[in-house]
DNA sequence: AACCTACTTAACGAATTGTTTATATTGCGT
DNA sequence: ACGCAATATAAACAATTCGTTAAGTAGGTT
């Protein structure tokens, strides 16, 4: 759909979430863990994680008090696709 | 680069650019045939044009009096291969 | 030269985004 | 129960974005 379009690009246009995302990638991570690699605020941080939330990119479940984060890649599908549509790209294009 | 994804996705992050880009894939458009289908000014479809050229996503040719713009699909590669990277995704992962 | 067509740029306002500080909320540890 | 640790939410603010109108530039036409 448009609107989860929208909500997937306009999160990985902000280099400070995909560098999140790549953090995440390695392993899952609780917030305050990931706000120690970032000279942000852990309001920022946490922020930044709702919108990737939203995005459906990021999956937050609380254990005990952290809350551990963790990449969602089927998030990426649309955008994935789209893109894919769009240059008629093949896997091995670049 | 970070820079070029920052504006790769950002252009991508709105429906008004992407259905300019979905048109350019048809065939290439003057500005103002472009301007015809969306419900917007002509300087806020040129400055939309000026969004994707910046990120290298579409191309403007002057012909005359007129500006012709096309699709530069090689302007997707970086957003493309960091989307891949990023999730290990096989062309039918889908 | 005067004028029209096809844009682009400047200037501005409203809405959104990225960040901060301050104020909850929720779950251990003692 | 109390206090600290982990996180979220609210309020505030600067900077950016998306749209407009108005003015500027460049290329044909007469």
């Amino acid at each position: 759909m448009e609107e989860q379009l929208n909500k997937t690009f306009s999160a990985l246009a902000d280099p400070t979430r995909r560098h999140m995302l790549s953090l995440l990638v390695e392993r899952d991570m609780a917030v305050t863990e990931i706000a120690d690699r970032f000279p942000l605020t852990l309001a920022g941080v946490s922020k930044h994680l709702a919108v990737l939330t939203r995005a459906g990119l990021v999956t937050r479940r609380r254990r005990g008090r952290e809350v551990w984060c963790g990449i969602e890649p089927s998030g990426l599908a649309d955008a994935f696709c789209w893109m894919q549509a769009f240059g008629h790209f093949e896997a091995n294009t670049f």
